[in-house]
DNA sequence: TATATTGAGCTGTGATCACAGATGTCAATC
DNA sequence: GATTGACATCTGTGATCACAGCTCAATATA
């Protein structure tokens, strides 16, 4: 036995591979990767510095997610959503999300629900200053948050799965929203407040309901978006 | 405009990764790979005859779902889940399949519940006859026509995900179940039979009911032969 | 006999190359 | 001027190779 014996949860050694997955991942959830995008293993692997290798693999993982297509000899491109699969990701998302929130009103702790309180702070600045990638990413680290206090990983990665589908279908609708319709979003913040409120005071069925009811008004305003620009 | 206009869904090209990926999930997925076993690239393109390529792919994939995992210089693993991991994935799966069994009563055709008949007596053939596999395969194949009737893909592929990593936990005891306790599952058959005649007659909430308390059982079976084994 | 050490033989990872197929451009044709 | 045809170019797929790191068993050491 000469391995050091601490080493025990021996961290894997961080492949470009992964690297290459998190950075598509996090372009997805951010929105800067939109449905219709092309784009090419080619250029992924220049703009990473590396091979091809690792960036195949990262596309093929989040083809087999369908967070992206691969058009046999044209490209990689987000797909987007047909009317019956976002109807589909809308009706799991609020059933997953809606128990994930209770589960985190039941167990979060105090420092938790600082913590959540202060990203929620961290969106509403974001869309303040009109910064669409940024008001993603603060939302999703502020939802996260929420979701890593339910301490449920299984729950966790199929909502992150779902979520890469769902948010370049959304991505457009929120441009606008952001950027148009201030008043339309304020009442978002309450909702973001009211969760907030609901998990420190630990009320669960309210934190369920009221992720419940905030993603379907989001669900109703990207779909009245999308009817409007066909 | 040479393309023969009627290609329009043109059948993507059956590539080696996806014929990995195919075959390792049904090989999970019928128990012919247990906790505990460790495979190898090379072996497994061997097998298929061809390069390691499509295989590691494939790997890729299966490790992203948490269904396979990478040992760094040591091969390829099915892991086994820790009693969390395992609480998550059957809360999740009850939650799931529980739905997907209301949705099919409300949708399936008189085809549908037909085939669905069918396929449960295949079940019960296989596990007479001891089985192991063939009763996975057919128990497969009879659930997964059960899904599909209720026609949410996006639902489909996350209960695949999540029983990827179930079916192994529950191989053995399986193995158990079907050589040396017929009586047992005498009345889980009962349960395949209620569940058919449930979504024949159309009734979502007694589909759902009987799903939900058939996976309840078995998952108390399945901790109760693990707890003996320890 | 128990422990330490070496080294050969594995492992997955990543780079590079060859290739079939699709695309889009541009000239030849009617 | 509109259509067709061919060719150059670009795509993902798969094979092959090089390599660093770990494992494990045989060996040396006390």
């Amino acid at each position: 036995m000469s391995r050091p014996a601490l080493a025990l949860p021996r961290l894997a050694r961080v492949t470009l591979n992964e690297l290459a997955y998190a950075g598509l991942k996090q372009a997805l959830l951010s929105g800067r990767l939109e449905p219709g995008n092309v784009i090419t293993l080619r250029r992924l692997a220049d703009e990473l510095g590396t091979s091809m290798m690792p960036v195949r693999e990262a596309v093929s993982r989040l083809a087999a997610e369908h967070a992206l297509e691969v058009l046999p000899n044209r490209g990689i491109v987000v797909p987007d959503l047909d009317r019956r699969d976002a109807e589909d990701i809308w009706e799991l998302r609020i059933r997953l999300e809606g128990e994930a929130c209770a589960r985190a009103a039941r167990r979060a702790s105090a420092a938790d629900a600082a913590r959540i309180a202060k990203l929620a702070a961290a969106v509403e600045r974001a869309a303040a200053a009109t910064d669409l990638h940024g008001v993603l990413e603060a939302n999703n680290a502020f939802q996260f948050a929420v979701y890593q206090a339910a301490d449920s990983p299984v729950t966790l990665q199929l909502i992150e799965t779902l979520r890469m589908r769902s948010v370049p279908h959304c991505t457009a609708a929120v441009r606008l929203l952001i950027a148009e319709r201030p008043p339309y979003y304020a009442h978002s913040w309450q909702n973001h407040a009211a969760l907030v409120a609901a998990i420190t005071a630990r009320e669960a069925v309210a934190a369920r309901r009221i992720k419940q009811s905030d993603l379907r008004a989001f669900r109703d305003y990207v779909n009245s978006i999308r009817t409007r620009a066909v």
